[in-house]
DNA sequence: AATGAATGAGGATTCATTCAT
DNA sequence: GATGAATGAATCCTCATTCAT
């Protein structure tokens, strides 16, 4: 059980309920950073210290490990829904290139891409699963009849397959790799950036 | 006299240096199936136990966990040299199927191809690097000047992004994925099968 | 993943094997005096600690905590039946004696005669029940035709309600109390002591 | 004005003292329940949770956890006292059977007659001890000069011996194995059941 | 007077690695 | 050369308790 914690000494501020919402997305950020830095295998307590918060928040927003993933994973996937959502001037290009960023940009989102049928641990697949659809789904929205990968599943098996090539230390070399890897397939993409409303 | 110290206990046989040899082997076999089943962090001692031998056995032939990853990766390597080595009637498309089976065999040998420039845990990349290299080496062997894949880093890109796209739960499901990415890339491909000799 | 340790600093002395029974036999005796002091929800830490182990020596021995509780209660158990084993001159006072006494000692194998329908954790009652058949069924080797418990369930029921009255600050103090029950009951028993061969 | 601080928020009603009484008996009542599923180690915040209130609510009104299983207790000592309370046509066996009905109702009560001095946990055992004096003190009220319990300590030692034999999964086979217990003790027992007024 | 978020110690458990035998 | 027990740090996770709101 549980013991009693500084009985009657300085305990850190408690800043009450207010807070809670700033936690949680101090969390997320955080958990990005140290997934990029130490991998999706990275200690929760190294995300609960650099949120600047104690190991109980994090289990309080989220109830394993999995659950942490999946919000940082969420939020990439929003983003591109967003950009996907804008109806004038953009085209698939541009989508693609949001998509690429996130690949780029965050490791984990790389991992994601495996989703179809990963091999290991099918254990948070469901999930994963669906993130997928809505990448495809947001991608979809602007992918003409007759564009190189409208066919079956070759959307998304060129997704998975660049995202196999974007390795490298610094953004900046993933993101060449990553533009290497669409023009092998010979598809145009977009400017590579975060969507901005 | 020179009886065994302790007639009456069972002691672990010492078979001398003819078992090393067999031991090192049952290792790196068993290191590949535990690696199948349980991904590349599975502890250790799975491996021993698998083996058939003491965890002792393995710190021996093994200095650290990177040491058995390698093994088993050299060896995938290895196939892939000895079926480029062949100079009669082999070609690129057929050094191709060998390289594809690897990567639809054996999860781990999926990440060695991100070895250009990993993110996360850059400590065995050199090693990895190397295999890397060895890899390339092979395929150049018998590729063609004019090939679609002759140009600059397209070739191990190319392999990197079919790594990307190979995921699936059986082999088959896998070696299907390989397929398609292959056929994007407009890249033939000979038989996906181990060399052999 | 656990960290190396101590890469190249002291280590405790490994001392082999040999001392693999001794640990186990230290964790059963540092258990049982942990239990009396802290009870059955004492930490396994600190009977690993008791017993001059490491934390993972405990878990080599026993997989669970409910494991190390029946180690201990097995160990009252076969004294129990190697009493009731004596064929010459031991009559059923004197292994209720033993029975007493141990019930007297041992705070948690009061708990054991519970057994036949614990409330609340009814996840190591399997065991718990198997020993407590044990017990009945070695009571009764000396049990005559006509006496006072020898219906029904009225045996184990006499010993679970005896099991009820024994509590006390000291050992002494228990054994009064027990004795007391079993006068209540009207019933003899010999001398209240563990088994000597 | 005198609106509500937040109109657009809202916040939890503060309905005043009124709620401070229903709240507390929500909270015994839930420790009643919670305690019975899942036994007295049960979590503080699971109590509060089944009761409808915040954790803060449990702590304005019990300091710590102890103080809510005394809570518990206390009521039923309340009603073995009520029950004895009433002088007309009550008589011993009937206030036996009250006691025997929260013998077999609530296992936590079952605890309580250990307390004459309990092995573990010597921290709450004054005020356990207390009620078990208050029970005591009920049933001596109609204790007959020359009843089989009448003797020294032997009421409340029977009193354990029956809580010690109180086992079974379901109210029902508990309230027959304290039944056979009183009946071994030769002791008569009234009707098992909660006293009403 | 109530809410429920936050804290963080403590206990459980797992494994990489060493080493006596 | 092999065995496998031992070590113990590190990580996971749970909860008692406080306190801003």
């Amino acid at each position: 059980m549980a013991q009693p914690h500084l009985p009657d000494e300085r305990r850190p501020a408690n800043h009450g309920p207010k807070v809670a919402a700033r936690n949680r997305g101090a969390l997320v950020a955080a958990a990005r950073e140290v997934y990029a830095e130490h991998g999706l295998d990275a200690p929760l307590s190294a995300i609960a210290r650099r949120a600047g918060v104690g190991q109980g928040v994090l289990y309080r927003h989220f109830p394993d490990r999995a659950a942490v993933a999946n919000a940082v994973l969420e939020e990439n996937v929003r983003q591109i829904e967003q950009a996907a959502a804008v109806v004038e001037g953009v085209s698939f290009a541009d989508v693609l290139g949001v998509l690429t960023w996130h690949l780029t940009e965050s490791t984990a989102f790389v991992g994601l891409l495996h989703a179809h049928g990963a091999v290991g641990r099918p254990d948070d697949l469901p999930y994963a699963l669906a993130l997928s659809e809505r990448v495809e789904s947001a991608l979809r929205k602007h992918l003409q009849q007759g564009h190189r990968l409208s066919g079956g599943n070759d959307l998304m098996l060129a997704v998975a397959m660049v995202s196999g090539a974007v390795s490298g230390p610094t953004r900046e070399a993933r993101e060449r790799r990553a533009a290497s890897a669409w023009q092998l397939l010979g598809v145009e993409v977009g400017p590579v950036r975060p969507f901005e409303a």
